[in-house]
Order: C-alpha cells, then structure tokens, then sequence
DNA sequence: TCAGGATTGTGTATCCTTCTCAATAAAGGC
DNA sequence: GCCTTTATTGAGAAGGATACACAATCCTGA
C-alpha cells in the first residue's frame, strides 16, 4: 500500500493500459486531502466535487471508487447500511480500523500493528496480493444502550 | 457471543417485548447446522428453505436477517458485491475471519486469537457492547494474479 | 499530429432491500 | 384453556444505490 502521487498513479494506469484522467486525479487529490476520520460516499464525494465547483457525473464517481479500491489505493468501508463509504488506504502506521455502533453509526477509529501483521502474514501465506486489510467491530456505544428504542 | 438454543432464543427475545416464531426458530437451526465455511445470503436461505420443504417469504427472512445480526446471533459479511452473506456468529474457539478475492470472490477463513482480543479489548475499552468482530482482508488470489481479465 | 481505444456523461435499467398494510398468531393475564 | 394485546408475517409495491449503453470526448504512444 504505497503513497499514491499524480506521477505514480498515472504511471500505474498506463502500465494496464488505462489512462490518467482530470476526474481520476481529481477524486485522488480529494481523498489525499481528506483529514483522518472522514469517510465518503459516493453521493458525499459528488457533493463534495460540486461544493468545490468541480463537475464529476455520478458513474465516473463510482466507477472511479470502485477502480481505485480494486487497485488498492482506497478502502471500501461498510459504516452504513446501504451504501459504502471510502477513505485513502494508507501504509503503516497510518493504517486503522473501526470499531462502529449498528445502532447510531457513530465510528471510531484504533490502530494495531498486531492485526496489521495477521493481515500481512495471512495473505503472504496463502500467496495473496494484499490490497487492504480492515478489522471492523460492531457493537452498541455507551448511548444507544441506556436508550430503550427497539431493535 | 454465546450459543443460542431455541429456549435461550425464545427468551432474550422476550426479554425485548419480541417473539419467537417458527420462522426465527427455523432460521437460527438452518445456521446452526450450516457447515463451517458456508455463508448464505438472502436468496440462498430462502431457495434453501424451499428445498427443504419450508415456506417463509423472502420479507421475513430479510427482517430475521437483520434482527439476528443486530442481536449479534449472526454475523453480516461482504463477501461479494451487492449483497450480503451470513453466518451463525461463533464464539472463541470457533470464530474466524475472512481472506478474499476481489476478483473471483474465493474466500479462505482463518483463525486469529490476537485479532480476537484486540476486538474484545478495543470494545471494552470503549464502553462498547461487542456484538461482532471480523478482520477481512481483500486480495488478490495467485489464479486471478496470473488472468490479464481487466480490473 | 494522428489514430486507436479507453473514458466520460446522460439517461436508463437493474436488483437488493425496505416498506405498507391487512391478516395472523405469540405472550401473558385471567 | 380463553382472550386481549400487539408483534409478526406475507404479498406486492416502492425505494435507492449501483451498473449499464452508447455516442461524444480526449488520453496515449507512435
Ligand atoms: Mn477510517
Ligand atoms: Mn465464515
Ligand atoms: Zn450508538
Ligand atoms: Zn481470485
């Protein structure tokens, strides 16, 4: 999981035969920019691009997420029902994960190096091509246990 | 994240004001006896069922789905895009994660203490009621290295 | 500079999941 | 057991995130 640059990004593109786009290093720079903790959906980062007078459609939005995740440069993130979000995927020892309340959503992020190396070793083992690795707690913060609503 | 039986079912249930049906009694047993390593989404319980001679609608077991992953019974993977996979939530020595394949969605469990213990910890640490907890890491399996299919 | 082909944008289609609501049937008190 | 209350079910319709189709655009390497 390396550091991407516009340079390095594009060179990698090119290596499949895919191309650098506007739109490409656009939503790059955006997630590069992102300050830790935040989390985008699709709809957040066409907003977000809109906000800042850019103009990305929404398929290039997702195709894009859905590209860069397959590369490995961002992570997909199921903090929501129904939708996905994405964050950069950044090296040791930047790298985290999320502990999330199924109730509220509210998410909060921890580091470990010893998950971190379970995941490196594993699929080293089993002669994978590490793209992310992501422990995810679910479980019910402090507040939505005191409250009584249902479900 | 203990075993449940249809008694201990029927009264955590209970407990909430809720009620156990031949529907959530049938489900829970299906997952029960599902062979470790098998994951079944939505669609699958419902054709399984049916093949079993068992008839409930697919609005059901959508909403005993959820129920039981919010009461942490089962647990909710993504192992393939654009639907969810379940499996029967098993406690220590039992629980395990899940190593996949981006591309062609092979799917390799493994177990882990140590990530185990820092989702325990991690929770407790935080307040937060565990109701699961799962490293899943994406990748890419040696087959689908060596395929030149794009993405 | 140019040709070839990847990528974009717009509109449309897909399909997983949730919703609505009348009918049904657990739970608990008697 | 019987009854009342109300959670749950089933059928169909609706919702909504994501993918698709295709003509127009514009990267890339020669
Ligand atoms: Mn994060
Ligand atoms: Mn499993
Ligand atoms: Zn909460
Ligand atoms: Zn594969």
């Amino acid at each position: 999981m390396p550091l991407y640059t516009t340079d390095s990004l594009k060179a990698e593109l090119n290596e499949k035969g895919w191309r650098l786009t506007p739109q490409r290093e656009t939503i790059l720079k955006i997630f590069q920019n992102l300050p830790e903790g935040n989390h985008l959906s699709a709809e957040d980062l066409f907003d977000l691009l809109e906000s800042q007078g850019e103009q990305i459609s929404l398929s290039t939005i997702y195709r894009t997420l859905k590209l860069m995740a397959r590369m490995g440069i961002l992570r997909e993130l199921e903090l929501a029902e129904g939708h996905k979000h994405y964050e950069i995927n950044q090296p040791y020892p930047y790298h985290h994960h999320h502990l999330i309340c199924v109730r509220c959503n509210k998410t909060i992020e921890f580091k470990s190096d010893a998950v971190l190396k379970v995941g490196t070793k594993t699929s080293q083992k089993e002669g994978y091509h590490l793209l992310d690795c992501q422990l995810t707690i679910h479980a019910v913060c402090p507040t939505c246990q005191r409250s009584l609503l249902p479900l």
